[in-house]
DNA sequence: GCCCCTTATTTTCCGCTGTCAATGAAAGAA
DNA sequence: TTCTTTCATTGACAGCGGAAAATAAGGGGC
């Protein structure tokens, strides 16, 4: 993250202290004695860490009528208050910005878009700027200050240093995009990948709370994968990870623009579906929509490609699950809006390729407005001003050794 | 672990001590300033942690004469002293029982084999027993103590409670293993998932020292795969991770024994190399060494066989690769006898499935001789030795929020 | 209404850890 | 010899989180 002015702190200093927070934001309301329960920590501990949050209002108390116990004193919850802080979150896609004016519990307050027309960073900044311009405006009628900003950006990138090591979607090498956002819009910025961002938002406020491994396939454009292992989303050593759309799962398949042959992404990407039902009925459908409009219009060839396609994601679901056994997967992604046509072939496929215990893996669906991934982009700036002086040091040490 | 016995403990009570002494384990000889470095703690803190551990023997100083600094005091060397402690390492395997004591550095000092006559849990667990007694008695000719008994069985195995759920292998469900064998033997016992102790060994004392994130591929019987992700073993929601045997590379390909087709198994593993050796030279060979033979000799059955066995070894790693961006990629197993024979496919498989950076990871292999599997158990067992104490109350801690 | 039981939360120590800054050590260089 | 440099140790110290005891806040029985 980088951060132009020394803004006023979170008090959360202490690893148990921003450890109790996330469990609070992402656990929802919750009695200090179940907080501490969760984080594994002792309720003396809950209660001096929550005191400071309190004061600095992240936190407020609630008076509990539902949830009291049978017997004893009446508890009393705690939750995040989300007013407390903004945070705005950026999507650059191919041909517009997404934005999103969150609060502190990642609500979206207001999403904006802006049409893109040069996608070289000095336009793509601009635009950027424009747009944060005005959130913050909203955010200045709400009477409440923007403590982040957050940049998602597909590719390669390196979330620690901020930098965009290569998009290739956007045509970018090492631009160091949190810096210059950063000196642009005065604000506090994290840059992560698009797809890792998501995948922070599910964590902390969605399918994945509480989880210590899931993966969150995401069905489009492309077809992509965020993993979390241990608690942590997986990063990759070369800033490669969770390229599920690019698992063969067929190497007589359809040549992908990766060079190989059926990948996931070559056979059930919006693309590739559009390719194959053309190819398929000879009709001349122009998108995604049209050739859902085609299966379910009950064409045989375009209802075909949509069971390869589901079979090639369940495969590829399947995979995963065999090789990390995730708790969970949650499929999602514009892609969903055609789920129907692949649901039982994604089903099928999986419950044949999934070995053994992986099948008992829990598969759910999540739609994804487009919104959400500037919502992901929201989550690491939140992430990112939770840690912010805490964990610093923890996130620069040599953190080789075996565990 | 089980441990039956108030054993003298182990002097690395803090998070910080053990996590010095596993440096200074994996990390072979380094002076108390590097040790500071690596492991991301102040000078100070090495000291006081290094003192306990020399005066309980377990660390000694050398003088260093190779390696001071141009300038400035020369280091002293810390290294673990190896003969402190022994341990006895355990791989249960279809027909034999293999066994290893070794020292704390794990290091083999002595390889015995037993045969197995029965599979049931009792029967193993004589046969067990016999060997660790044979073992023991090796250990007394040294005059030092055996601190710790590791096992290692194919199948879902609960480490943390000692338990193999189910082994279709040994056709066992919800053995007490641990516990079991700790009243035999009177030792401390630590059960484990066979992968993933040969992982924590390659992890602490192989070609995975260092890394946060690798995958240790074993190939023969079966095809199998340890992860190691921020630095820990995998284990898999459902007592599955690592199943690479399963992906399935190919829906064309053979029928496999899960049910599915074309998993990287079917293809690859010492029986199907020999079933599909059979059917296309109609030769009756025996086993994997014949079909190696065969090959060798040029037939051109045979060696397409190990091309395409080769090839679904690649692609497999491909897959990792492409889903978790491993550093490394360890290839090793008894299939690695006839390595040449697929080397070449397997690099041509990964170069072309791998996606983008991933192609960059490091695919290596490593000769593994059989008593690996046993020196794996061995080194659970020193890793429960190590934490014996310390981080206890982490492991049971809730450890589901976020990070 | 009073006392007892139960659970939640807070308070008060208290030990322990790891850092900081200062100091001592052990070379080689000037 | 004295300075410089790096390694190692020491002692003071701040802070964290735990344990236990105290306090709070009901419900129920009498």
């Amino acid at each position: 993250m980088s951060s132009p002015s020394a803004a006023e702190s979170f008090p959360a200093h202490t690893s148990a202290g921003s450890q109790i927070f996330t469990t609070v934001l992402s656990q929802g309301p919750l009695t200090r004695s179940e907080v501490a329960r969760r984080a594994g920590l002792s309720a003396a501990a809950v209660t001096k860490a929550v005191r400071p949050l309190i004061e600095a209002g992240y936190l407020v108390e609630d008076v509990d009528e539902d949830a009291r116990p049978a017997l004893g004193r009446p508890a009393n919850l705690v939750r995040v208050d989300g007013g407390r802080a903004l945070f705005i979150g950026v999507k650059v896609t191919g041909d517009k910005i997404i934005g999103v004016l969150t609060d502190l519990c990642c609500r979206i307050l207001v999403a904006r878009y802006v049409p893109l027309a040069a996608r070289d960073p000095k336009a793509v900044l601009g635009s950027a700027a424009e747009l944060v311009r005005e959130l913050l405006i909203e955010a200045d009628g709400l009477g409440v200050r923007v403590a982040g900003l957050g940049m998602a950006v597909s590719g390669d990138v390196d979330r620690a240093e901020g930098v965009v090591r290569y998009s290739p979607f956007l045509e970018w090498r090492d631009v160091p995009l949190a810096e210059l956002a950063a000196m642009t819009t005065g604000l506090p910025v994290t840059v992560d990948n698009d797809v890792r961002a998501l995948t922070v938002a599910e964590q902390w406020f969605g399918a994945g709370v509480g989880l210590s491994g899931f993966a969150l396939v995401t069905v489009g454009a492309g077809i992509g994968c965020g993993l979390v292992v241990h608690g942590k989303v997986v990063a990759g050593a070369h800033g490669v990870a969770g390229e599920i759309g690019h698992v063969a799962v067929d190497p007589a398949g359809p040549r992908c623009h990766c060079g190989n042959r059926g990948c996931v992404e070559a056979i059930a990407s919006d693309d590739a579906i559009v390719r194959q039902v053309r190819a398929a009925t000879g009709v001349q459908v122009a998108d995604a929509v049209e050739t859902a409009g085609l299966a379910h219009d009950g064409v045989a060839g375009a209802r075909e490609v949509y069971a390869r396609a589901g079979d090639a994601i369940g495969r590829g679901i399947a995979t995963v699950a065999n090789l990390l056994g995730p708790e969970r997967v949650i499929i999602s992604g514009e892609g969903l809006a055609a789920y129907d046509l692949f649901a039982d072939h994604i089903r099928d496929a999986f419950a044949t390729a999934a070995f053994g215990s992986a099948a008992r893996c829990d598969v759910q669906t999540r739609p994804l407005p487009f919104d959400e991934w500037a919502r992901g982009a929201a989550a690491t700036a939140i992430q990112s001003f939770i840690r912010s002086d805490a964990n610093q040091h923890l996130r620069g040490a040599a953190m080789t050794q075996p565990a």
